[in-house]
DNA sequence: TGTGTTGATCTTGTATGGAAGTAGATATAT
DNA sequence: ATATATCTACTTCCATACAAGATCAACACA
């Protein structure tokens, strides 16, 4: 994706600081959220940061009621799961793609990759970005890689449960398991065989969201169509 | 998609009316914006088209240079590409979860929707709204709907060439044809052929992407690193 | 005690003015 | 005639002020 200008705007600023916040789950689900608040908090005026609200919200991320506030949207199952069947039919259709021999760079790419995933003291940030960076290299394997940027918009909901599933104890070096073989499979030709792998590591991380929400059913949105309401609240200046 | 506000901010009537303008090929590819004058046009301030705009340069159909000025991107054969890559990969995915039997009103939805395409004297913008929904639906027969909104904000490129396509004289009937004989195909159970068939008729669409392009290249992006300029021209007030 | 009303204070939506940058047009000097 | 400097007109970006709705605290009153 190459931009004119390297977007060095406050707008984007305050996009990325506000996003990373949401999807590093400092900003919790159902947080409210303020322009003016955000605004002081980062040195900027109402403007850019309101602009950046709207692709956030745009992106489901955030949810905007005119008039009462802007809030952290909650995890809403309905959407990680098509989220879940977006990335899976993608991801998928790529490695089905794949033809000949893949090239070398992208190859190198995955194995240093892979091999800080394996690091021995990994803390879960970290995977996350390499996670996040193996499947992005793994769809660029057939040539798509173009295409990441619609799945990743579109998977805002996905990224936080899978935060949310990193942030409990769970052993997320299984995950890194499933990596290396899907890697390994398809590099070997068996793309069937990297698909299957494939397939089930992508439904491990979704079941596990489900675990997370039995453990946590405040972060889940229950009904829809529910407007939240302000209070005042008493503040200790 | 419920949202508690109808949404009927001055923003959203922006975007709706820029949006459908390009998608419409009314602003053609290339063709120079302005906040202000289309704030003028619009009878609004700049902020809410400024905002629509933003929106708009989020999904691509817009390309914003500060201090020079925005603009309806051109067609950009690789997006296109990506746009079709993805979309294959969701519909085709949706087709292969179809188990059991598919609800009865979709199908209904699906039967009228095949026979309004086949209605005699069909003008081409009706066409192209029936077939939207064609596609849509169809990836509603595997309780996927959700996953389209992600679908149709990728593939703005994808939509302004197959109205490129509508524009000229090739005849539409082909494409109606190629629906019915999908939906024949999958409601008869008959999985694999229904794909092959999808696959064949979105890889049609494609291929005459290709021959709108050799009769009008103005209206593809050669260069995507280009940047355009400003000139001052005399109007005749 | 209960009830309606008003005001204060929050929210987002919108309008507007200026800052900063770009580049063609034009005047001026060589 | 050619090169250079300034002017001018335009753009997007951002800050700020105001408008309009929503909600609650406080108060008047029965």
């Amino acid at each position: 994706m190459s931009k004119g200008p390297g977007q060095r705007s406050r707008r984007r600023s305050a996009y990325q600081a506000v996003r990373r916040r949401i999807i590093e789950l400092d900003l919790e689900p159902g947080a409210a959220l303020s322009e003016n608040e955000l605004a002081e908090q980062l040195g900027l005026s109402r403007t850019p940061v309101r602009e950046a609200l709207i692709l956030l919200a745009d992106e489901g991320l955030v949810q905007v009621f005119p008039k009462i506030g802007s809030f952290v949207s909650r995890v809403d199952p309905v959407r990680v799961a098509d989220a879940q069947f977006l990335r899976e039919a993608v991801e998928l259709a790529g490695l089905e793609r794949l033809e000949g021999e893949p090239a070398p760079d992208q190859v190198a790419a995955l194995r240093a990759n892979l091999a800080a995933q394996e690091t021995a003291d990994l803390d879960r940030a970290t995977f996350f970005v390499l996670d996040e960076e193996f499947h992005r290299l793994l769809l660029g394997l057939s040539g798509h890689a173009g295409s990441w940027p619609a799945v990743a918009t579109a998977k805002g909901h996905l990224d936080r449960a899978r935060m949310l599933a990193l942030r409990t104890d769970r052993p997320f070096q299984v995950y890194v398991r499933e990596h290396r073989a899907v890697f390994e499979a398809a590099l070997a030709g068996r793309i069937d065989r990297a698909r299957e792998l494939l397939r089930a590591h992508l439904r491990t991380v979704f079941s596990d969201i489900e675990d997370i929400r039995r453990d946590h059913p405040e972060l889940f949105a229950a009904d829809p169509d529910a407007v939240p309401t302000r209070k005042t609240v008493a503040v200790w200046a």
